[in-house]
This record gives structure tokens, sequence and C-alpha cells, in this order.
DNA sequence: CACGATTCTTGCCCATCGTGCAAAATTGCA
DNA sequence: TGCAATTTTGCACGATGGGCAAGAATCGTG
């Protein structure tokens, strides 16, 4: 099971993934705020200074899986057929993400518990998202969305539901299935 | 003109504008970055361990004014009539939002562009947004919303649209009236 | 394989930050 | 006016992010 791309690249995406997985571990056992920077990378046996070469900070280290899932996403929304509709799109892909990375995960959904607890989390995630925003509206217009207006529009929008499923899924107890969930908010909204 | 409360609270209510309008003044001359805590509560004539009784950082200090604004969009919307859908409230409440911060203020045009390019204050934003929609989540509610659920999208659509709206403004170089587009991405949105 | 060129890691340093704490200053109230 | 409550300030401390340069690992090529 040899990865692609040369050693120097794997062993980065490896130390990243360690770095990754050792704050969201740390964060989850302890809580964010009673883990350091070096408690981290003292974990995956690397400087604190290494640390910094890969994440701004712990909040950013924890997210890191979220900004891949997030990479899948705008992949799907590409990949998507050109005859589909934007949102449409969105709605397929969305459920695709859901199919990529289970949503039974419990790493998963203890980080979700985290992130709805931890302000500085949520700023950090939000701050993400608009980011995505961007992208998203470019690949909706690159698709054939009707004007750039509605392009952002439904970016905003769709991103803002799918985070909305996220905590009301989370805040139930995860009772009902979250691609239900998710399925059903983004069917509630219409655009003309 | 004067104002409610007691002399202390005055003080403290002045003080905490000072602080805020030092930060956004200096930040828009030279920069975030450029800006340290320290520079703030020199400006104002005041120590540096004072800002941290008001604000946890040079962030929420330039973004002061923004939760203030949040604040009384909560009160527009609780004041629209119980008759209203809650789509409607919100549409009319932005609106009164307008009337009251008036848009063409160069002072809020310079704070916009601030924060569309800064990374920071976007986190910090998007954090104070997350938190405001769950407030109006619950004043939809109460206002006789169908379900939580549905309050809930609404809120996080409502607040998705009009920072959309925002942000294509900004970046159209505020060609057109910020109401009018507001209006418009709002109206092309419907719930059901 | 060898070796120069890249790229990554580390340690050191420093300005800044957020905050607990206690003393000093200010304001409130009777 | 004088005591109580609140606010300001200085001090100290651990933590942070990032510039810099030396050392280590990896790469590509001959």
């Amino acid at each position: 099971m040899e990865s692609v791309g040369t050693l120097r690249e794997r062993k980065k995406a490896a130390t990243r993934q360690s770095l990754h997985e050792a704050a969201l571990r740390l964060a989850m056992a302890g809580g964010l705020d009673d883990v350091t920077v070096e408690d981290i990378a003292d974990e995956v046996g690397v400087s604190r200074r290494t640390f910094s070469n890969y994440f701004a900070n712990k909040e950013d280290a924890v997210l890191y899986a979220d900004r891949v899932r997030t990479r899948t996403l705008l992949d799907l929304v590409r990949a998507r057929p050109a005859s589909e509709k934007s949102w449409q799109a969105l709605r397929h892909s969305v459920t695709g993400l859901y199919g990529v990375f289970t949503p039974r995960d419990p790493v998963w959904v203890a980080q979700l518990r985290l992130l709805r607890r931890h302000p500085s989390l949520l700023a950090r995630q939000a701050a993400d998202q608009i980011e995505l925003e961007r992208e998203l509206a470019e690949v909706l217009l690159a698709r054939g969305a009707s004007d750039a207006e509605l392009a952002r529009l439904m970016a905003a929008t769709f991103l803002a539901a799918t985070r909305t499923a996220g905590a009301l899924w989370f805040e139930s107890g995860g009772e009902q299935p979250l691609p239900e969930l998710v399925d059903r908010l983004l069917d509630r909204v219409r655009f003309h």
C-alpha cells in the first residue's frame, strides 16, 4: 500500500496527519484549553517549532480533517454532470460526502461535540467556510449557474444549511441520521 | 444630552466606545497586524491591562460596533408585528437596520473593506454570527415559526444571505445600494 | 554510489498576548 | 464626609507565532 509521491512528500503528509490526530486526541481528552502546542508536538515526537511549520495554531491542527473533507466536497461538485442544476448538484455531492466519510465514525462525532462547545474552534471553522464559499461559488459558476450573484448566494446558503444540519444533529444527540437531516433541510430551501 | 445610567456606567461605556474607535482607526490606518493592543490602549490613554478588561483582543474591539448592530437587529425582529411571517419579519428588520445605521457611513465602509481582507477578523465575525444565529432562531420561534428546525434554517440562511450581500457590495466597489442588494438576495430565497 | 542542491527540522530569540492577583484610584451612597 | 463597591493599573508568568541560521534528511544526477 505504497502511497503516491516522493518519500519527502509522504513523510510530510504523515507528520501533518499525526499532528492532526494528536491535536484531536489530546483536545478531546483534556479539553482544548488544557492542551499546548508543545504537548501536541511532544506527542508526535517533533519540536514545537516544527508544529508551526505545519499548522498556524492548535485550532487549525484540530480542524485539518475538516478542511480535507471540504476539498473533497469541491471535487464532488466538480464531478457532477453538467446537466444538473446547481442546487441539485450540491445536494447530491453532500450525499456523496457522507458516503466517503462515514457519519457514524465516533471520532467525527466527538470532534463535532468539541466543535459545538469551543468558541475558538467555531471561529476557525467558520472562517474556513467563508473561504470555501468563494471557491464553491466559482465552481457553480463554471458549471453554468445563471449568474454570479446567485452562485454566491447558493454557496453561502448551502454551507449555512449543512452547518445547521450538523448543529441540529449534534444537539439532538444524533437520534436521526445526519444525511437525512441534511437532505431535508436542503430540500426546504428554494431559489428563483 | 445626559445619557442614562450612573456616572460609572457612562464612563465605562465611553471608554469602551473609545477603545473600539481607536482600534478601528489604527487598524484602518496601518493594517490590523501592525497594531498592538498597547497601541490602542495608549491612543485612549489607558493601560494595556485595562484594554483587557473591556475586550478579549483587538479583533473584538474592532468588531464591537458589529455586535451592537447585531443586538439592534434582534430588537427590530422582536418588534415586528406577530402577524408577519418569519422571513418577512427578517426582511423588514434588516431594512430598518440600514435606516438606523446609514450604509454610506465611510467608517462602516472602511471597516467592511478591512473585514473582507483580514482572516482573523473574518474568524471572529463568523463566530459572532454563529452565536447570533442561535438567538435569532429563538426569537423566530417565539414569534411563531412553524418549527424549531425551520427557525434555525431561516436564521442561518438569513445571515448567510445578508453577509453575502455585504461581500458582493464591497467587491463591486459599492456601486449599487447595499439595501437593494440585500433585499434582492433575500427575495431570491424561499422556504417551504 | 557519490555528491551537490533542495527541502525539512530544530533551537534560539523576541515581541506580543491573555490573565490572575493585589494595591491604588475612583465613584456610589448613606 | 467617610465607608463600600467598583474600576484601573502594574507586575508576573506561561504560551504563542514567527524570523533566522545551522544542521539533518532527501533528492536528482552524473
